[in-house]
This record gives C-alpha cells, sequence and structure tokens, in this order.
DNA sequence: AGCACGCCGACT
DNA sequence: GTCGGCGTGCTC
C-alpha cells in the first residue's frame, strides 16, 4: 500500500459508498498504517505548504507522557509565518481524529511552540492543521530547545513545564514594538579592584579575548563584587560576545545594574526581574532574544534569557534559596548556568562572599579554578569576629540580668560611637525554637527527639511527630523553665534600641526592607538577607540569630548560618578601620569557627569531604519523592530505579499549613492530606539514570490517568 | 484531562 | 440481536 504520490487524496473514508469488506479493509489500513507516507494527508485535503508541509509542535502541556513532539499539517496560508520557533495554536484531543463516518473537529485549542519544518512526517495517520500562527516572532531557537530539554532531563521534568520558566508569556504591545540598533562592543575594562585575587586581572583578560574560563570566586567583604561582576560583563562584550548575571533578590540587581549603567552607559543591558510588569518584562526579554541588547543581568527566571552569543553565565550568592526555583521542575540557577556554559563553551563566574559545598565540589573536581584573596587581603577587609557562648553566658551576671552579655553591649556602646550598627535578628515566621532557660538545650521530644515547639493556646507539641507534651523537664540539667530563643532576639533588639535613646533605631525585614543607610550612629534591627548596606560600612554588627539558625535539623543549616553571618558582617567595615562582629553561638562550632578565621571556603571543603564519607549530596545525587503513602508505594513500585540506587524513608512530610517560615519550598505536603516522602539516592555518575527513570515512572502513572500525584524534586534544598 | 473505542451483561 | 455499563488508551 506504498502512497508515494497519493497527495490529492483526501482520507478516503469519506468517499464513495464502498461495500463492507472494502470499508473493513480501508479502517484496518487507517488502524496500523504501516508505512510512512511522503507527504501529509489532512482530513480535508486543504491545500498545503508546498515546501516542508510538516510541523514539529511542542504541545504546551506540562504532562509527561505529552513529552514529546507532534505533526500538524502546514496550510499554504499559514506556510510564510509557521517558522521555526513561533508560538502556534493547534487542535488536541480524541476528539479531533477522524472518526469512522464523518469528521468532527473536536478537540480543544491549546498553544504551542513549532519546532521545526520537515518534509515528512513519521506519523502514519492523518495529520491535524495548524489553527493558527499566534505571531510571527520567533521566541524559541535551537539553542534554548536544548537548554530546555537538557533541563528536562536533568530534573525529571516535562519541556513543556521548562519552556514555561523559560519563555515568559507573550504580549502583543511588547512585541509590536521595534528594537534599538545593536551597540557597539565597548573597549576592554581595566582590572580595577578584580587585582585583589590572585588571578582576577587573568580571569578579565581571557573574557576580553574570547576565551571561556570557569571560576568559583569568593569575594572579599565589602560592596566592590557588583562592579567587579559588572567589569566581567564589560570584559565578556569586548569580545563581540554577550553576557548574563543572575542575582538571588531585586536589591542585588539593582546594584549590578546600576554598577553596570556607570560601567558602559545607559541601554548596553537588560534588567529581568520578577516584579516587572508582564509587559516590560517581555518587552526586555525580546529586546535581548532580538539581539538588541548584549548583556542581562536578572533573578532566576533569567537563567534561561536568550542572550546572543552567550561569552560568560554568572551566578552571585548561589547559597541563596531564591536562586531555587518554586515550579516544577525546580532548577537550580547554579545548576542550569552550568549547563548552559558547558553546552555554549562559555565562561563561568560562581561569586559569593562564602561558600556552598556545590561550589566547592566545582573546584575540587577541576571544573572550575578557584578565584580567591590571599589571606592578607582577607585581614585587611574582613572584620573582627568575636563569640559569645555558652560558657561566657553563664559566667556573665549581666548576660542573665540584662539578657545581653556583656561583651555584645559593650561592641554596641563603642561602635555607636564611630557609625551605624547593625542588629540580625532571625526572621519572625520561623517556628520559634524552645530551649530550656537555665542550660539552653533544645527543648527536644521524648518520642522521636523532634523539636517541641509552643501552640497558640498554650501547651507544648513535637514539630515532627505532633505528640503533646504536658510535662516537659530538660533532659541535661533538670530544669523545667523554657525561653523562645527567637522571640528573645527580638526583645534583645528591642531592650538596646532603649538603652541607647539618643540613637535612632531602624528596621529592615521582609515588609519593608531598607537598601541604604547613612553613616550616621543607628541602630539597624534587620533580619537575614534583609540588611540595609550602610553608607561607609556598618561600625559594629550583633549576630542574635545564632542558635535558631543551627538548631535546624538541615544537612545545610551550618552552610546556611555562616552564609547569613557572612552576609552581614561583610557590611562591616574591616577590622583595621575598627569594624567589629560579635555572633551569639557556641565558638566551638564550625562555622562559627569558619566566621571567626573568616574561612567559608574552608567550611565547605570540609563539610564536602563529610558528605562525600556519608553519600550526601552533591556528591552523590538525591531526589525526593512525596505522596500520599498509596501513591508514593505505586509509584515506587512501578519505577526501574538504578541498581545502585538506595532509597530512604518513608518518612511522613510535615505538611505546608503550618508556619509560614517552616513552609519548604515545593517540599511540603497540601494542608489536611498525609503525605509521605522517601529520598532516593544514588551514586556520582548515576545522576541522570535516576532522573531518567523518575521520569519514566511518573510518565507511566500519568497515562494510566492514576489521580494521585507524586511530586518529585531532583536536589531537593533541605534534607532533613 | 477529555473522549472514543470495545468488550461485558440486561433489555426490547 | 442491540443498548449501554465503564475500563483502557490515545491525543499529530
Amino acid at each position: 500500500m506504498s502512497r508515494e504520490n497519493g497527495s490529492g487524496e483526501a482520507d478516503g473514508a469519506g468517499g464513495g459508498t464502498p461495500v463492507p469488506e472494502q470499508l473493513a479493509l480501508i479502517r484496518d489500513s487507517v488502524r496500523k498504517a504501516e508505512v510512512p507516507r511522503a507527504k501529509p494527508r489532512t482530513w480535508r485535503g486543504a491545500a498545503l505548504a508546498k515546501s516542508l508541509p510538516v510541523a514539529r509542535v511542542l504541545v504546551d502541556k506540562g504532562v509527561l507522557h505529552l513529552d514529546r513532539y507532534f505533526d500538524y499539517a502546514v496550510p499554504e496560508e499559514l506556510d510564510e509565518q509557521a517558522q521555526p520557533g513561533v508560538r502556534v495554536r493547534v487542535r488536541f484531543g480524541a476528539g479531533a481524529r477522524n472518526v469512522r463516518g464523518g469528521r468532527r473537529e473536536g478537540g480543544g485549542l491549546i498553544d504551542g511552540f513549532l519546532v521545526e519544518r520537515v518534509a515528512e512526517s513519521d506519523y502514519s495517520g492523518p495529520l491535524a492543521a495548524l489553527a493558527q500562527v499566534v505571531s510571527p516572532e520567533p521566541v524559541l531557537d535551537g539553542e534554548l530547545l536544548g537548554l530546555a530539554r537538557a533541563v528536562a532531563d536533568r530534573y525529571a521534568g516535562s519541556l513543556a513545564d521548562v519552556l514555561q520558566l523559560a519563555v515568559p508569556p507573550r504580549h502583543a504591545r511588547a512585541e509590536a514594538r521595534e528594537t534599538g540598533e545593536v551597540p557597539p562592543p565597548p573597549a576592554a575594562p581595566d582590572a580595577g579592584s578584580w587585582r585583589r585575587y590572585g588571578h582576577g586581572a587573568e580571569f578579565l583578560g581571557a573574557l576580553a579575548s574570547g576565551g571561556s574560563p570557569r571560576a568559583v570566586w569568593t569575594a572579599l567583604p565589602g560592596p566592590e563584587w557588583a562592579e567587579e561582576i559588572a567589569r566581567a560583563v564589560q570584559a565578556t562584550l569586548a569580545s563581540g560576545r554577550g553576557a548574563l548575571v543572575v542575582v538571588p533578590a531585586g536589591r542585588p540587581a539593582a546594584r549590578v545594574d546600576a554598577a553596570l549603567t556607570q560601567l558602559l552607559g545607559p541601554g548596553q543591558h537588560a534588567l529581568l526581574t520578577a516584579d516587572a510588569g508582564q509587559e516590560r518584562r517581555y518587552r526586555e526579554w525580546l529586546s535581548v532574544r532580538r539581539g538588541a541588547v548584549r548583556a542581562v543581568v536578572g533573578t532566576r527566571a533569567a537563567m534561561f534569557a536568550p542572550v546572543r552569543n552567550l561569552g560568560l553565565v554568572a551566578v552571585w550568592d548561589d547559597g541563596d534559596a531564591s536562586h531555587s526555583d518554586d515550579n516544577a521542575p525546580f532548577p537550580h540557577v547554579r545548576e542550569v548556568l552550568e549547563l548552559r556554559a558547558s553546552r555554549d563553551k562559555c565562561g563561568f563566574l560562581l561569586g559569593s562572599w562564602s561558600c556552598t559545598v556545590e561550589a566547592a565540589q566545582l573546584v575540587e573536581s577541576g571544573w572550575a579554578a578557584p578565584l580567591v584573596a590571599d589571606r592578607e587581603q582577607v585581614r585587611g577587609t574582613a572584620p573582627l569576629v568575636r563569640t559569645v557562648g555558652d560558657v561566657d553566658l553563664a559566667r556573665d551576671e549581666a548576660a542573665r540580668v540584662a539578657r545581653l552579655p556583656t561583651l555584645a553591649w559593650n561592641v554596641v556602646r563603642e561602635g555607636l560611637k564611630h557609625g551605624p550598627v547593625l542588629v540580625q535578628v532571625p526572621r519572625r515566621g520561623y517556628v520559634p525554637r524552645l530551649a530550656c532557660e537555665r542550660c539552653r538545650e533544645p527543648a527536644r521530644c521524648r518520642h522521636c527527639a523532634g523539636p517541641l515547639e509552643a501552640r497558640d493556646g498554650g501547651g507544648l507539641w513535637c514539630g515532627w511527630c505532633g505528640v503533646e507534651e504536658g510535662a516537659w523537664h530538660c533532659g541535661e540539667c533538670g530544669g523545667f523553665r523554657l525561653r523562645a530563643q527567637v522571640v528573645g532576639a527580638r526583645r534583645t533588639a528591642e531592650e538596646l534600641g532603649r538603652a541607647f535613646p539618643a540613637v535612632p533605631v531602624r528596621t529592615s525585614g521582609r515588609e519593608q526592607v531598607l537598601d541604604t543607610v547613612p553613616g550616621s550612629p543607628a541602630l539597624v534591627v534587620s533580619t537575614p538577607g534583609a540588611e540595609p548596606v550602610a553608607e561607609g560600612g556598618y561600625a559594629a554588627a550583633l549576630l542574635l540569630d545564632g542558635w535558631a539558625m543551627l538548631g535546624r535539623p538541615d544537612l545545610r543549616a551550618g552552610e546556611d548560618a555562616l552564609r547569613r553571618w557572612i552576609g552581614a558582617s561583610a557590611l562591616v567595615r574591616a577590622q583595621g578601620a575598627g569594624g567589629t562582629v560579635v555572633v551569639v553561638a557556641e565558638p566551638t562550632l564550625r562555622p562559627v569557627q569558619a566566621l571567626v578565621r573568616w574561612d567559608p571556603v574552608g567550611h565547605a571543603v570540609r563539610e564536602l569531604s563529610e558528605r562525600a564519607e556519608l553519600g550526601f549530596p552533591p556528591v552523590s545525587r538525591m531526589a525526593s519523592v512525596a505522596g500520599t503513602p498509596e501513591a508514593l508505594s505505586a509509584f515506587l513500585a512501578g519505577a526501574e530505579l538504578p541498581g545502585d540506587a538506595v532509597v530512604l524513608g518513608p518518612v511522613p512530610v510535615p505538611d505546608a499549613g503550618g508556619a509560614p517560615g517552616a513552609a519548604r519550598r515545593g517540599g511540603g505536603a497540601p494542608a489536611g492530606e498525609r503525605w509521605e516522602r522517601v529520598l532516593v539516592r544514588v551514586p556520582p555518575g548515576s545522576g541522570a539514570a535516576l532522573a531518567a527513570s523518575l521520569k519514566a515512572a511518573q510518565a507511566a502513572r500519568m497515562a494510566r490517568g492514576a489521580g494521585e500525584p507524586v511530586r518529585i524534586r531532583v536536589d531537593p534544598l533541605d534534607i532533613g
């Protein structure tokens, strides 16, 4: 039944009046048509595009078993507009099939991307025609498609889900606007403050001459980092290539934005942040796609920005949780930029005042080179860090009366003579940690050792197993009075304000984030991450959230605490200029020691080797799978995990309806439902196989129409 | 998610 | 025989 040239024939079923046997024959041949045809048939035999009449379309449905292309016929009138990369609408669904007897144009219109035009389809049935080309603007080129594909594979997600993150929603007005001319490349920059780093000038030189260096950069404390990133961008532009910078939030984006404007002048770069409206977002994105702007700074969605001829990708502060996307498949900026650097053979710069374990691994594996300053430079820019631990507190009579250690009082008093003093307090919304008032041992559940929490109506219960505690007493010292550490820190900050009535108190937190404060004496109370930059630097800082940070039962608790402390301390003047930091935390703890020595890299390297020993990520790869107990066990039964995979759990998942601060992004269960979670761990090298097997299992489940979903997250942020 | 197909039991 | 239950599988 070869149909080499049977083109004019519309679908046969509608034809004359065949006898029953013929009908059966036709039906049969339609059902299991064996031969791919040279030219597509459509139901109506409408006129088709003369060349490449088949459009391969990615249907925009995030369902995994639909994670493939569908072929559609290109009608002649859409031939010109139906170019690869454009948005299209197509009919999709069972109702659209050519049903015996009559044709029905059932099936809803849904959006998709035209991925390519080809001469023939390998689909054996009749093709439906493209319904509409939404816009002739090509938004999805091969590069972005390849990246999205790689990200989907890495995170066991669907291509459509990734594209939803990567391509902003269309805005017709923004599309209609003309985009400006491509600016000429700037001159190569002076190395500036990059000279403070061992191979800093060399790194810039490599970028400027078209090279693709990869570096993990441990930035010196102080505000220069933004300008240093801008110089790296300038160097890349000077080589005739584009550059992309991703930062965790709007404020750092504004800093880099300002530095770029200063260095390159206006109009040379785009700012892509989530808080811009749809029109503005799409306009900026389009100016990048169209090649009119070659440098981009933005927050995490910008990680996919379609920068032309990419020469550098950079991420600032990769330990910030905002770099992990909230939406499936939860890609992380650092990982996506790694993929881009590898795929596009471009430069890579990961910068932070602190150092994540993952960053340390990039260096240790040899994938990236360290970009660090020597100890001399560090000592010259970092503040003096002093600790107040339990022993000091116990000995300190003043601390028990005034709730604040003598050392802290003295440092604040002295600091206020010379400038603003920063007081870092834990975020509200953290489940208040309860501890023994006498010995400060955290209050733990008798049954599962989980953290005890105070109920609104009074009384205690376990945050893990939910068991009520009626008669708590301290297992260490026998004390029976509790204190809430978060509340304690906040009250301490208030008391400080009262103790220095002549000094203004400014607050920066979730509701209202201050960007900068003047260099005059003031108490600046801030939650981690919201610290304003002080003009001329803070004279001192008091870090009060030590216990709250380190008490979390999380693999990253130490790294996170150090990162937040360093984030605050980096805003304090250098030791030589009198800058002092007091951290209220046990001086024997590793993150505290790392802060005192200002050695985030050493901390990360030690954590890394420990993780390797324990088989924890990022040395192994982990994925979490969560769902109702039934859904989860069905999923695991159907999954063909790699042979070297280890399944840990299941354990109950705390539901997301609890305290807002404790709700983990993408990790909590929907309120009201009981969920469980397993962690699946594979050794290095099996990450791709793990992702593939999870994706296959998920696809099989969805195809079966299984009701209850399971949530898959590769590289979960929190590992209890 | 729809929606049609098809293979079973109860009906005019 | 034929109508219609819902279980299964496909959607270009």
